[in-house]
DNA sequence: AAACAAACAAGAGCAGTGCTCTTGCTTTTT
DNA sequence: AAAAAGCAAGAGCACTGCTCTTGTTTGTTT
C-alpha cells in the first residue's frame, strides 16, 4: 500500500552509468525524437504523448518516466531546437577569418535564414507566440542567449573595429541605461551606440526571417531569398561598412 | 428522419432584418466577446467553446450555431485583431499633417506598440506562430493587408519626396522581381530601391515588436521603450530623412 | 545466494476537449 | 392553419493530459 510517488524523473543516477541507465537514456531519446518528427508535422500545438505512445508502441502512462509533463517534453525540444540552430549559425561563423565581419554576419544571418525554413514548426517553437502559462525554465533562456549574443558581438566588434572613435553624445547616457541588461552579457563594456545599432539589425534579420516563415510575404514578397539577401548585404553595410 | 443538416450556419438571411436575425446577431457578438475575454488569458491555444458555452450559460453544441467550428470562430478573432490594430495604426496616422511623414510613421509605429504590448495575446494570434493546418481565409488576409499597406506608404512617399532623384542601378531590376507582389498593391508603379528600404524598416518594426512582446528581450534590454522609441526615431531618420 | 529497494510498464479511470446526431420546441414564412 | 426553417439541448464518440494502482523486472546490499 506504500504510496509510490513517481514524481518528477531524476535526470542522473548520480553514480551507476550502468546498463540500466543506458537504455533510459536511449529510449528518452527515442521520444525526444518521435516529438521531433510529430512537431514538424503538426507543429507544438498538436504534440500528443498519446501519440508519441503509439508511435513508441508503449503505454502512453509509461512515458512520463521519462518526462514528467507534456511541458517538460516541450522544454527539452525547446532545448534542442535552441542548440541546432545555435551549432548551425555558429558553424557559418566559423567559416570565415575573424577579422572578416561582413562576411561573417552574412554568413550567419543566412544560416539563421535557411534553418528557419528548414524547420519552420521548431522555429515558431522558440521565436514563435509564447506559450500563455509557460514560464521558461533558466536552461531555455540560456540556450537560448547563444544566438543573439553571437549575432551582436560580430556586429559590434565589427562596427568599433572599421568606424572612427565615436564620441560619446548626450543621449548615449539614456541608450546606456535602457540596454543595461546587454551591457554585461560579454563581460566588458560596449559602447552604447554600436550596441543599440546592432539590436537594431538583429531586430531586422528577426523580423525578415519571421515574417517570412510566419508567411506575412504571401503575395507580397515574390523572391524572399533574393530579398533576404539584399537585405541582409545593406544590414552588413550599414552596421560594419 | 429528415437528416438536418446544420454545416456551416448562412452568415446573411439575405432580405429580412427581422428580430430573429438581430438577436443572432447579438449572440454572435456576444461569443466572440466570451472569447476574446478568453484569449486575453489563455491564449488561442487555450480557447474553449465549452468554456465559452460555460460562461454564456447554454449547451456547447448551440454555439455550433453561429460558428461551424473552433477555427471559424478563430478566422473571426483574427480579423476582429487585425481591424483592430488596423485602426489604431491609421488613427495614429491621422493625427498629423499628410506631409509630415516622418512624424506620421513615428506615431502609427508608437501606435503598433502599443495595442501589441496591451493585447499580447491578440498580437500573438496574427503576427506569431501559425496555427499548423490552419489556412489562412481570404477574409484573413484582407483585413491583414492594410497594417503594412500603410506603413509602407508612408515611408515610400516620404522617401521619394524627401530624396534627390533615385537614379536606377542594375540591382533594381533584380529588386523589382523580389518584390513583385507589392509593386502592383497600391496601383501606381513604385521605385525598387525605397520600396526595399522600406519593406526592410517595416521588418525591423516588426521584428522590435514581436521581440519585446514574444519575451526576448527579457533581461538584455532593460527599458523597451525608451529603446523602441530611439529605434523607430534612428528608423525615420533613415528611411525619409 | 537471498533480500530488498528502486525502476519500470501497463491498465483503468478522471476530467477535459471538439464535434456530431437526434430530439423537441419556437419562430417565421407560406 | 400548415409547412418550413431556425434553434437549444442532451447524449455520445473519439481524443487529450495526467494520476493511481498493480505486478514485474532490474540492480544493489546484506
Amino acid at each position: 500500500m506504500a504510496k509510490q510517488t513517481p514524481k518528477a524523473p531524476e535526470k542522473e543516477p548520480k553514480k551507476a552509468p550502468g546498463v540500466r541507465a543506458r537504455v533510459r537514456a536511449e529510449l528518452t531519446a527515442e521520444i525526444k525524437a518521435a516529438a521531433t518528427r510529430q512537431l514538424a508535422v503538426d507543429g507544438a500545438a498538436g504534440l500528443s504523448l498519446r501519440a508519441i505512445a503509439r508511435e513508441l508502441e508503449m503505454a502512453s502512462s509509461a512515458i512520463y518516466r521519462y518526462f514528467a509533463s507534456r511541458e517538460e517534453l516541450l522544454t527539452a525540444l525547446i532545448i534542442d531546437a535552441y542548440t541546432s540552430l545555435g551549432d548551425a549559425v555558429e558553424a557559418a561563423d566559423a567559416a570565415h577569418p575573424r577579422e572578416e565581419f561582413a562576411p561573417r554576419f552574412v554568413s550567419m544571418a543566412k544560416a539563421l535564414r535557411s534553418w528557419a525554413i528548414d524547420k519552420p514548426n521548431e522555429y515558431a517553437l522558440i521565436y514563435g507566440s509564447p506559450i500563455p502559462g509557460y514560464a521558461a525554465p533558466q536552461d531555455t533562456v540560456d540556450s537560448a542567449t547563444r544566438i543573439p549574443v553571437a549575432l551582436l558581438t560580430v556586429m559590434v566588434e565589427g562596427r568599433v573595429k572599421n568606424s572612427t572613435a565615436s564620441r560619446t553624445s548626450s543621449e548615449d547616457d539614456s541608450l546606456a541605461q535602457a540596454l543595461d541588461g546587454l551591457m554585461t552579457f560579454t563581460g566588458r563594456t560596449i559602447p552604447p551606440g554600436p550596441l543599440a545599432i546592432a539590436v537594431e539589425a538583429w531586430a531586422e534579420l528577426f523580423g525578415l526571417v519571421s515574417l517570412e516563415s510566419f508567411g506575412h510575404f504571401e503575395n507580397a514578397v515574390t523572391d524572399p531569398e533574393a530579398f533576404f539577401d539584399h537585405a541582409v548585404r545593406t544590414l552588413a553595410d550599414r552596421v560594419m561598412g
